[in-house]
Parts: C-alpha cells; sequence; structure tokens
DNA sequence: GCCAACGTTGGC
DNA sequence: GCCAACGTTGGC
C-alpha cells in the first residue's frame, strides 16, 4: 500500500463536486513527475485529497479504483500523445470532520519535510506513511489503515 | 494583486 | 549545452 496526495483547486474541482460525482478520472496532468507517481499508483493506494489556492489544505480521503492508463483527452493529439500524459481514476472514502490546513502541515515538526511544502508546486506526489498517519490523526479520522 | 519557485522554450 | 525570457502554480 502506498500513499499519495493530489492537489485541486475547489474552484475548478472540489471535494464536493468529487463525492457528488462519486468518482473521479484524474486528468490534466502535465508534468513528467507528476505523471511518473500517477503511474507508480496501485489500486486501493490511499489519497488525501487536498485543496490548493482558495483555504489551502486535505479536505478528505480517496483511494485509487483504476491505475493509469492514456489521458483520454488527449486522445485525438498527436503532439500530446508523445509524452505520454496518463489518467488514473480515484473514489472518495471519506471527507475529514477536521481539515488540515496548509498551516497547520507547516507547523507541524514531523512534517517538515514533506513533498508538500519541499516541492510546492507537484500536484501529485507520495506521502510517507509516517506523514499519511500523522494528517489522519490530525484530522480527527479513525480510519483503519 | 504580488511574488517566489520552478518548468519550458528558444536563441545562440 | 547554456541561459534569458516567459508562463504557470500556488501561498500570502
Amino acid at each position: 500500500m502506498n500513499y499519495w496526495l493530489v492537489k485541486s483547486e475547489p474552484d475548478v474541482y472540489g471535494w464536493d463536486h468529487f463525492v457528488k460525482q462519486g468518482r473521479a478520472v484524474w486528468d490534466g496532468v502535465r508534468n513528467y513527475q507528476a505523471r511518473n507517481n500517477l503511474k507508480a499508483m496501485q489500486a486501493g493506494d490511499e489519497v488525501l485529497f487536498y485543496h490548493s489556492v482558495t483555504k489551502p489544505g486535505v479536505v478528505g480521503l480517496a483511494r485509487v479504483c483504476k491505475t493509469a492508463y492514456p489521458d483520454p483527452t488527449v486522445a485525438d493529439d498527436p503532439a500530446q500523445q508523445k509524452f505520454g500524459w496518463v489518467v488514473v481514476e480515484l473514489e472518495p472514502i471519506m471527507p475529514f470532520e477536521q481539515p488540515v490546513a496548509l498551516a497547520r502541515i507547516k507547523a507541524e515538526p514531523m512534517l517538515a519535510n514533506i513533498g508538500l511544502i519541499k516541492q510546492s508546486r507537484l500536484s501529485v506526489m507520495p506521502i510517507r506513511p509516517d506523514e499519511f498517519e500523522l494528517i489522519l490523526k490530525m484530522a480527527h479520522a479513525n480510519v483503519a489503515l
């Protein structure tokens, strides 16, 4: 089991929209490192859902329900296909009773090396098990790991 | 609205 | 291959 964090701007695609749909095709990733992270995801991996820009913070927990396949939004664009962009599919598990604001993450010494802070522009990143567990605690999420 | 970080593009 | 210019992300 691996743990991840994905970012989305709530005004573009927020947690509520995600829950309403019940499943998300995670498309639009156009960065090699983020793409490689998508490719490394396995079915059942747990994913922190992060709202960027407005009220930045982790708002809920999701899981990978379908592993990487070619991004259908560039299926008709040969110029884009050479990049090998992919999507995964995610489904919501639960919202956080107490969302974990970025400010709280920054204030937590044990999270000083989290990718979210170290590589602030990366939109799909791995999270260490200890970091993941701590964020769930901070969210008051009682979930079996 | 501003700015820092950083990835990409294109000239040389 | 280097580097300046430029665009995008995302926090504040």
